[in-house]
DNA sequence: CGATGCCTTGAGTGAATTCAACGCTTGTGG
DNA sequence: CCACAAGCGTTGAATTCACTCAAGGCATCG
């Protein structure tokens, strides 16, 4: 499996003003009130923009930030101490990241870069203002939480009792859904952007047998694997074959 | 490996007043200032009482309640609709569950009690008063549900990437530290109350391999096996040898 | 005293891993 | 412009790990 190394390409820069966020005009995430969105743009500190490949948030330091994602494709992982790597989940636009961090003290997980990412930042020393200013989003704030939680409990039950073709079904139909709900995948632009080590090393499955597992997939015309990739030709059939509920429909909150 | 099936077994009766919840008495719990005392005393609506066996949330079902562990042992699991199991965490005192369910909607797991169980009773509809006029307690609300999904985190690493004797190392060590901090681990009392089943369905293992699994480990003098339960005799070697950092020693918040 | 729940063990099978090699594309430095 | 390395995907073969099947033992409980 992928062992750990380090990459890194961070620069920054301020771009787009909170009351012009393009993600409020996603129908998939709630909106703000004027006095939310007040706070939340004095919340955000500035932007940062990463290459693909760069870890923006290693595990066992220590961040003064927290993070939401503006644009573009990430995921959250873990490592052994010889270097054996779990990733834990994936990371899409209107996600936020750094919150474990920025509550319990240091990372205890990694988040890496799968495309070129734009990031806001929030200030984790305003976080106290919200909480006594903003009942609502510390509502939210909790909410996300639990999601978060929720998401990783169905990939518990993936991992530990799904046969390795349900689990990639799973995986894939998972991604598709939650891309797909951020408008990340589009007909012009249908593909997932992973390698078959990132999926081996998501479902606790070796590389090889990974290949020949997608492969099956493949041979089913379920999906289309590409150089760097992979489309989910359909959804509805792997979450199926994975014996899984989809993801809940409802809108949710960001910050 | 165990299927759904259906066990009851729910009294509910009215024991401890918040001001003397055993709870606060303990070293490893952040105690409330008298505002948040007042708060959670008219917060809690009763206690409930439920059978070893009993599953008192159930995955579909829409409670009204929340609860914290007073006394006993629980955990969390899931099921696919084939019927297999995953555990997903183990519960025990100062813990809250149904979080999930009280702020997302339905429960998408259930939760079944290891021992006899006591438990606090909160009722979700005054959850907005808290965010709205306790913002520690709304910070505490998820600083835990962070907490939660930090360990989340590590179980999937678990699951994923460590060898049987790893996993099954990993999870004992665990256990027993997480129970210890709640003093549930004595040595009056040094018994882990779950079967060989509730092993190999927290493992994503089968029952047989779990079984030459602990024998592998009380070989070495590391557990010894009981009828229903498990002592831990060197949880540090445990520890070690799954290549594990082990709980944070920090004083953590409750509801 | 038969039924049930839990633990144990051996044998045979199947699934997933490791090892090894190769092809293709992309990028880079000579 | 070519040679070469690096990253990614693919495949076959051998091995190891984990699963299923089957059976039996030992408590506890009605």
């Amino acid at each position: 499996m992928e062992r750990r190394r380090n990459g890194n390409g961070i620069g920054g820069k301020w771009h787009t003003p909170c009351t012009q966020c393009p993600l409020r005009a996603l129908p998939h995430f709630r909106d703000f009130n004027a006095k939310e969105l007040d706070f939340v743009a004095h919340f955000k500190s500035g932007e940062l923009s990463v290459d693909r490949g760069s870890t923006f948030l290693v595990e066992g330091t220590h961040s003064p930030h927290i993070y939401t994602v503006l644009n573009g494709w990430a995921f959250r992982c873990k490592f052994l101490s010889d270097g054996r790597r779990q990733i834990l989940n994936y990371v899409l636009p209107g996600d936020l990241v750094g919150l474990q961090g920025g509550l319990l003290g240091a990372m205890d997980h990694s988040v890496e870069a799968l495309s070129p990412l734009t990031l806001c930042v929030f200030e984790r020393s305003k976080l106290d203002r919200l909480f006594e200013r903003h009942a609502s989003l510390a509502y939210d704030l909790t909410w996300i939480a639990a999601r978060e939680e929720r998401i990783l409990d169905e990939h518990l039950l993936s991992i530990g009792r799904r046969s390795a073709i349900e689990r990639t079904a799973y995986l894939l139909s998972y991604i598709e859904q939650k891309a797909r709900q951020v408008h990340m995948l589009t007909v012009n632009r249908p593909v997932i952007p992973v390698t078959q080590q990132h999926v081996a090393d998501t479902l606790g499955l070796s590389l090889v047998h990974t290949n020949k597992t997608l492969r099956k997939l493949a041979d089913r015309r379920l999906i289309k694997w590409l150089d760097r990739g992979c489309e989910v030709l359909a959804s509805d059939d792997l979450r199926r074959l994975a014996q899984w509920e989809g993801l809940p429909e409802m809108q949710r909150p960001f910050i």
